[in-house]
DNA sequence: AATGAATGAGCCTTCATTCAT
DNA sequence: TATGAATGAAGGCTCATTCAT
């Protein structure tokens, strides 16, 4: 019954993603998944051998639904306003929110000489920033000298943000002072 | 003897720090410490009973020495660049990098409702080095309108390197060519 | 299957109540247990956490069936027998008696601040033995001018006797001569 | 140097005589010693190598000086309110008082095979009350038919007490009206 | 005599994983 | 597929006892 099948993996996703965004990701344990989920300890391994397993997975879901968006036809600002508006709502997401978790687990995978696929996601996301700075130059919105400089020191400044939310906390205001600052690199804005 | 027993701390510490460093923090077990250091399960308790007191210590040691050198009288670009040497180093560090460990301690310590002294290591060092940024402009080395976003920027932005380090990695060129880039929003910096 | 796992925590309680039999209360670890059942070491604690939790299941157990004697329209005379065999049966009891233990028990619990039960359970006992004496003056089978005061003088013996039993030892003939002595207090006996 | 040995060896029993009094016997450890007395580990074994052999120590000083009145010339009621007064202060005891690991210690020595000399210690005290019994009931102070039987039972009662207190506790009021209620067996008494 | 660091055995507890049903 | 009892390894912690100084 893949239906059913899939019915239950939802489910377990569903809840591993609450447990994980509240334990992180080394802390959780396959007794947690099991216990939260309405399903056996032998049962959660027809599924899934390992909390990495499940973890792999609740990405992919947390993931997808991010790009849902049509931009087709939007302007640089338009795509970019989207773009910093998308990690915002990562930074200061209340409920499901995996930072923590994704940091642990790009660690033990560098601990373990894993890839964690976290290297491939930066490159992606300075490509896409890189693609929108250009096409605001190329359009007259902003003005950035060396584009690919400016979306790679955005991406840190980002990741910082993200980190910092995990560790010592960060205001929703601190967030968007922070954003405008970027944005003023290159462009106008109003506070 | 006091001088005994600072020795076998000592040694407990130098020991803990490559493990930390090598392992992070959540993985480090006290059977680690104790296979590691040439003590006995029980020995080891006499010293620390627990991997957390064990940490700290190392994070203390860590941070001796920090500020060895005598900067009395140095320019603010004099003492911009010893900053952010400082940084460099700490983010490129091979031996005893203890990055890792320190975010997953600080993971662990908000998900504890603990306070892992992150959030006051940050406030110093942006303090720190917005004072470096006034006296810049003072001096007219710099020409910098708001420090004190200025300083949050860049302070998530090497945060962001940092992480990095603790996941996809980070080249010293990249280091680099980010800590030009911030150099370049408030002085003339050549290649 | 709840009847086979009744089966293993009964076969548990049965273990265990001849080890505190044998061992007393304090003395006892989980490790006893674990290998007096075969039992895993993990198996055990599916069914108890500690062994005061094993202990207080053992003592319910050893409770029930001590009731069992139909009693209605017993002479008063008929339930003082009854009584006091009851409580020579407890004293003398070869296999699995919990004397010790009990007692070890209800030191643990005061020296913990916590309640043991044994203040109730002696407090029953005496109000059962002051009802039994009221009903045989009612009856003329006894003689007894302060039942209150007897039948707790009586449990103060018969308590004396249960620990002396833990302690120094006591022979049926012994008990047998006290039990005599008592009841002579309120009626006549025949040696 | 015998007179500073036998100063620390006293400071030894003075802090166990509380800790066994506040922990009972099963529960004191080697370490607990060492903590509160000023002594080293190391040092400790030099006077005593186990808790047993402290404990006993503690229990002969404890038993000391119970016989200082002088009782030479006495009338048996004298004698007997002396004895009783004994016992009472034993149960009522405060500070220091053993009943607890006294019995903890006799389980224990039973338990092991041993002779805890608890038997020893009832046989001499119900040879003692037998005797005065004896007395009074030559002098006509007391009426005691079987002053064997009386005193036996007495001595039950009394352990009965004292277990009560190590227990569910007991009040000065209840060891009162037990005294009474045994002494009429045998005596006027005024309330 | 005295110290106290050091040892290692022993018990506690939890967890990933298996397996009979 | 699904269950959940059972296993045993792994790590945590404490304690009696020893030993170099």
């Amino acid at each position: 019954m893949s239906q059913k099948t899939d019915a239950k993996r939802q489910l377990i996703i569903d809840k591993a993603t609450e447990i994980f965004s509240s334990k992180g990701y080394r802390e959780v344990t396959m007794k947690d998944i099991v216990e939260n989920c309405e399903i056996s300890r032998g049962g959660l391994y027809l599924y899934y051998s390992s909390t990495e397993e499940i973890f792999l997975d609740v990405l992919s879901e947390d993931q997808e639904g991010e790009n849902i968006e049509d931009l087709e036809g939007a302007s640089a600002a338009e795509l970019l306003l989207w773009f910093l508006k998308e990690q915002k709502r990562e930074i200061l997401k209340k409920k499901n929110n995996l930072i923590v978790a994704k940091y642990e687990y790009a660690f033990a995978c560098r601990q373990n000489g894993k890839n964690s696929g976290v290297k491939k996601k930066i490159d992606t996301e300075s490509l896409i920033l890189e693609k929108i700075l250009v096409k605001g130059n190329e359009s007259g919105e902003f003005v950035c000298k060396d584009p690919k400089a400016t979306a790679s020191n955005m991406l840190y400044a980002l990741q910082g943000m993200k980190v910092c939310q995990g560790t010592a906390g960060i205001t929703e205001k601190k967030v968007d002072s922070e954003l405008v600052y970027m944005m003023r690199q290159f462009m106008e804005v109003e506070d």
